[in-house]
RNA sequence: GAGCCCGUGGUCUAGUGGUUAAGACGUCAGCCUUACACGCUGAAUAUCCCCAGUUCAAAUCUGGGCGGGCUCACCA
């Protein structure tokens, strides 16, 4: 039986129930098709977000629904575990460690973080088989990634060099283009002058003073008038050094004075200039930002550097003006500190070469929407450099070679998982030691390779079917990321596609519109939604979300509706359980036709919707079918039966109620899982999960009588006389006249009669209208 | 500055050549109707951002403009 409301208590007992008995274990199947989804692999922060929920529901729907289908779905989670937000929290609490225990702590963190994770993924009713889990911090895992870097060593797609690189001072890390951000600030311009060998003044404009010790050239627009006597001579710099006077194109007339000093790595133009005029490189910037080469003001970090100098400037009068100047600086995206341009030993990956083939592989894959490739290619366009795939942290998967400082020689570990602190010494060709890599990878090596790791590669024999992918689902803001380089490492290690289908969520915006953000204090959170709502109102609001890869505020309206919904569907089974007895199709009415036949209406389009995942077509449908075509319209039009009929027509108005009621919670059940285990296993006493029945098919097509439209109008019509006056839709009126352009048979004249209660009613060709008469 | 996406009742969205422009929330009126008042029956509310063009026909296609969003680039 079931229960008065339909609640979160249900749904708890389902969750357990499908853990307890595998519901959703992988187990292959011959001559079934393979589903692979290639999951996103969630950073384990322990809190499972609204975006998370959004884009996790919607592949939760595909593996629901392609299993009712009969395919074999491979549904693994992973979980992107390693990570500098980790490596900050862990070193708050336990401060600083040795790397090995730094890491111990590190694991034993995550671990917790899983759990907490995993547990909100369960409540949500996700269905992957956790049997399938991946950590990328586990030694399995490191042991895959350094595999795969080797390989790409071997075919000379890896390689260390000596490179300008995001450096961030505060982590002391070399950073990849994706890990910064943009950030608006206001700074100073300052106008200090040089001299030139004739002791007139030349005031240049900057915004970085401090690097003035690295000043290599002073340069202008070609052909300025006020600075082309200057071309091929030497200029003073306010530290008192001598530096040349040229012109470039790239120099911006009108900022300033249209006069500037270069300097060795103050951003990435003076880079372009540097290597364009092949100028001098004086770094004056250590790893940690602090000063050197400078004599002065070695040592001092870059904000005590700047004042200084500012007021060195500003005593010997060499500053003539302060102005303001709002920029935008780029930081590091994870602590927020300004980044610098910094030469250093790094690890690459040649991205670069391979941005034409990494194009050419995402137009075999089917991108939903399509225009997700544009952020691909545009951004393949766009790379500059090849990819730094080291960075200086401890949590991370250890880059596995050795290398010799003397010769530069480098050879790869033999012996793996490697982990250089307990690597075994080797010795160079050149007869020098060589140097275990300490350095660890960038977190996009780690997850740029989830289809391979999925997949049981390097095995063939396990790929074989599960590789490529089918279903990659990801943000649209990791396109240029986990995206890019997950094509770009596939191909290096397979010569093939990941996955052949990229599903694209947006973003959950807060119900402003705005961002979440803690700071602003408009999150919303799973857990808390999970108070007031059941899981499958929530699933059901991410299926109403919109089109694909468009950010959309979250809508309470939705999520609202979508419980009454439930609440709606629950009623209308407690009464069709209520009116439970027997069932046989002996004369179905017109009526019973219509409603049979929009049921296989609704199995068609929701079928196609789904397979193209249009999610929110496919829950509209199904919403409207159910709560206006069943509940407001056939229900009501069979009450008369269920109440007053004989047992032969009861029981054929049962055939049509469970009829349709079946159809539609299987056709749910990938979205509202619970609800529709649940009347299920009450309503119609199966043992075996819902989620695991074939899905719903047309058996028998229905010719509809026209005058099935005709007899909606007409109750329409006199549904709005009694709204109109006052009257209870159940009062009984005595006459109906009806004036109507074609005719309506005796059976759906007695149906009007009935639904409508009516005495007695009369048919009369004319132009439609409805008379009444209480 | 560039690329992409978008502009539809008060709000959020659906609709991509012919619809009475659809739905939800909200608003208003009525109905406690033997599943459901977390309900039911109705009603009002839209120059489909603006201008021009293509077409028998444009919310839908093309061009231009205005406005918003995302991504990228950029100011020494």
């Amino acid at each position: 039986m079931l229960g008065t409301r339909y609640n979160n208590e249900i749904e708890e007992k389902w969750q357990d129930y499908w853990q307890e008995h595998q519901t959703y274990q992988f187990t292959e199947h011959e001559g079934k098709p393979y589903y692979t989804i290639d999951t996103p692999p969630p950073f384990t922060s322990g809190e499972l977000h609204m975006g998370h929920v959004l884009s996790y529901s919607y592949f939760d729907f595909a593996a629901r629904y392609k299993r009712m289908r009969g395919y074999n779905v491979y549904y693994p989670q992973g979980w992107d575990t390693q990570g500098f937000p980790t490596e900050v929290r862990v070193e708050k609490k336990y401060g600083r460690l040795p790397p090995a225990e730094f890491r111990q702590r590190c694991v034993e963190w995550t671990e917790k973080m899983i759990e907490s994770m995993k547990d909100a993924m369960v409540k949500m009713g996700f269905s992957p088989d956790w049997n399938y889990q991946y950590r990328t911090m586990d030694p399995s895992y490191h042991e895959k990634v350094q595999f795969s870097l080797i390989e790409m060593y071997k075919k000379d797609m890896i390689y260390r060099g000596k490179h300008p690189v995001y450096w961030c001072p505060k982590c002391g890390s070399a950073l990849a283009k994706t890990d910064t951000d943009d950030v608006e600030r206001d700074t100073f311009l300052n106008y200090i002058y040089f001299t030139d060998e004739e002791g007139i003044k030349y005031e240049i404009a900057t915004t970085r003073p401090e690097l003035m010790p690295a000043c290599v050239a002073v340069i202008y627009y070609p052909g300025d008038e006020r600075y082309k006597h200057l071309e091929g001579k030497q200029i003073i710099t306010a530290l008192g050094k001598k530096v040349p006077v040229f012109s470039d194109k790239d120099v911006l007339k009108d900022f300033g004075t249209g006069l500037l000093m270069v300097c060795t790595f103050g951003d990435k133009q003076d880079v372009i200039w540097v290597n364009r005029h092949n100028l001098p490189v004086i770094e004056v910037i250590d790893k940690y930002g602090r000063m050197k080469n400078t004599l002065d003001f070695d040592g001092l970090k870059l904000r005590e550097a700047k004042e200084k100098i500012l007021a060195l400037f500003e005593e010997n009068g060499k500053l003539v003006k302060k102005e303001k100047l709002s920029q935008v600086v780029k930081v590091h995206d994870r602590c927020k500190t300004p980044i610098e341009l910094m030469t250093s030993m790094q690890w690459f990956a040649n991205v670069k070469e391979n941005a034409l083939k990494i194009k050419e592989n995402a137009k075999k894959i089917k991108w939903i929407p399509e225009f997700g490739i544009n952020y691909l290619n545009d951004w393949a366009d766009s790379v500059e450099w090849d990819w730094v795939i080291s960075r200086q942290r401890v949590f991370g998967t250890p880059i596995p070679f050795y290398y010799c400082e003397k010769c530069g020689k480098i050879e790869p570990a033999k012996k793996l998982p490697f982990y250089p602190e307990k690597a075994e010494e080797k010795s160079c060709s050149c007869g020098e030691k060589m140097t275990p890599e300490s350095s660890t990878c960038d977190c996009w090596v780690d997850s740029s390779i989830t289809p391979l790791i999925v997949s049981g590669w390097p095995d063939k024999e396990k790929m074989k079917n599960l590789y490529p992918a089918t279903l990659r689902p990801q943000g649209v803001e990791i396109i240029r990321t986990w995206a890019f380089y997950t094509i770009y490492r596939s191909y290096a290690l397979t010569g093939d596609i990941p996955f052949r289908e990229v599903l694209l969520n947006g973003n959950v915006l807060a119900p402003d519109g705005k961002k979440m953000s803690k700071s602003i204090g408009n999150v919303i959170s799973p857990k808390d939604l999970l108070k007031q709502y059941p899981t499958d109102a929530i699933r059901q609001w991410a299926a109403m979300s919109g089109a694909m890869a468009k950010d959309r505020p979250f809508s309470y309206e939705d999520l609202k509706y979508s419980k009454s919904f439930l609440t709606k569907v629950w009623n209308a089974s407690r009464f069709i359980e209520m009116n439970k007895g027997e069932i046989k199709k002996r004369k179905l009415r017109k009526v019973d036709q219509w409603i049979l036949q929009e049921t296989n209406n609704t199995i068609k389009e929701v079928t196609d919707f789904l397979e193209r995942y249009e999610f929110h077509h496919a829950i509209r449908k199904l919403q409207s079918f159910f709560w206006s075509d069943f509940c407001d319209d056939y229900l009501e039009y069979v009450k008369y039966r269920i109440y007053e009929g004989s047992e032969e027509e009861k029981a054929d108005v049962r055939y049509v109620l469970f009829k349709v009621l079946e159809n539609f919670i299987k056709l749910m059940a990938p979205i509202t899982p619970h609800l529709s285990e649940e009347l299920w296993s009450v309503l119609f006493e199966k043992k075996e999960s819902i989620n695991l029945c074939s899905w719903p098919i047309v058996e028998e097509e229905y010719e509809v009588d026209m005058g099935i439209e005709f007899m909606r109008r007409i109750i329409k019509q006199v549904r709005q006389y009694k709204a109109a006056n006052q009257l209870p839709q159940n009062a009984q009126l005595q006459f109906l006249e009806v004036f109507l352009e074609d005719s309506v048979d005796e059976e759906l004249q007695q149906e009007i009669k009935r639904i409508a209660k009516l005495e007695r009613i009369e048919l009369k060709k004319g132009e439609f209208q409805v008379n009444c008469t209480q």
